[in-house]
DNA sequence: CCTACCGATCGGTAGG
DNA sequence: CCTACCGATCGGTAGG
């Protein structure tokens, strides 16, 4: 076996596939359109994959899990609830900034599943939501955050960087570093000077 | 001619398309699931309406047209780009509030234009934000704005409330007003207290 | 990995 | 406003 082993044709075809669904949408991404982009013949595809769907599911699956093992062990912190928000924000703005494409079929396109994937990844979107919930309600009980409404508060900071995959380095002049830490501080502290 | 006129069919189909649009993604949405929501078989939509993509264009450009409706009125008032960009987010809101379905496809479907309508469309997008992007560099420049990556803010600040339309006013009891004042909240001080 | 092809579904039209 | 239907395109399979 090389050492620098090449992409696999499977992995390839997976690429492409969340930069296509990214672009077009997963039902407006036809399985020819893809072939081309991996230089096959629609047909050929088969021989990797097993369907449209199945790569659908398995970006929406690995990235629920990964924002699930985040939130694992973020609660196991020995920290303030707020410091656990701020993590847990860090690591969307990471994810976000790392897997453009995918992150991106991942929070548009999951309503393209069909049963019984789609309840399976609508579980596992509420488990996290509602242990993002816990983490906000003790943070508003303490006083570490303003008393706003919680479901509010949930929802503005789980979906208030759908943006930021769709971001255009080339717009500005930022490291990674600075931009993560300009994006979260817009989360918290807005536009305030 | 009855003071209390019926919603016209047109109007049915249009409002039926928006909600379907937004629920299944244009593309995904098919005229013969439209139909039975307006009790038609499809062919007899198109006495009512020319085409499929007639109902995306109207819904895109209609929205277009109130955003850079909205963005002269606010331009040429004697007020700060502060309070100018208040008024605009104040403007989001409450659009986002009202118009839940036909402002989640202006926001989400719009790249299923085809052209030229899709550069078209490109093109009062662009317009809006290079005028936003003027307010905000001014606003920058005066000090009135934290020295903050003007391209990052105006993201942050145009797609910061893509959610909002998803909102489920069952989840909490706040009246709409009270709701304007708190997400405006949140986009101008964060979660902070 | 290809050619050839399948049944299903799509947006839309003809004709009454 | 309906029935009947069209050509195009879809995801996917057979067979080599």
């Amino acid at each position: 076996m090389p050492s620098l082993e090449k992409e696999s044709k499977k992995s390839q075809i997976y690429r492409a596939a969340a930069q296509l669904f990214k672009e077009k949408g997963y039902q407006a991404a036809s399985m020819r359109d893809l072939a081309e982009r991996v230089e096959l013949r629609a047909s050929s595809l088969y021989n990797h994959i097993g369907s449209k769907e199945e790569i659908l599911q398995q970006i929406c699956f690995e990235h629920a899990q990964d924002f699930l093992k985040a939130m694992q062990e973020v609660e196991q912190l020995p920290i303030s609830q707020g410091q656990k928000i701020e993590r847990l924000l860090r690591f969307h703005i990471r994810k976000a900034l790392k897997e453009v494409s995918s992150l991106t079929v991942f929070n548009d396109e999951w309503k393209h599943l069909s049963s019984p994937q789609l309840e399976e990844f609508r579980d596992l979107r509420k488990d996290y939501e509602n242990r993002f919930r816990a983490i906000i309600e003790q943070a508003v009980a303490s006083g570490e955050l303003p008393n706003l409404d919680t479901e509010l508060l949930l929802y503005a900071l789980l979906n208030a960087i759908h943006w930021l995959p769709n971001w255009n380095h080339r717009n500005s002049e930022l490291t990674a570093s600075e931009l993560e830490e300009q994006v979260l501080r817009i989360l918290l502290k807005g536009i305030q000077k």
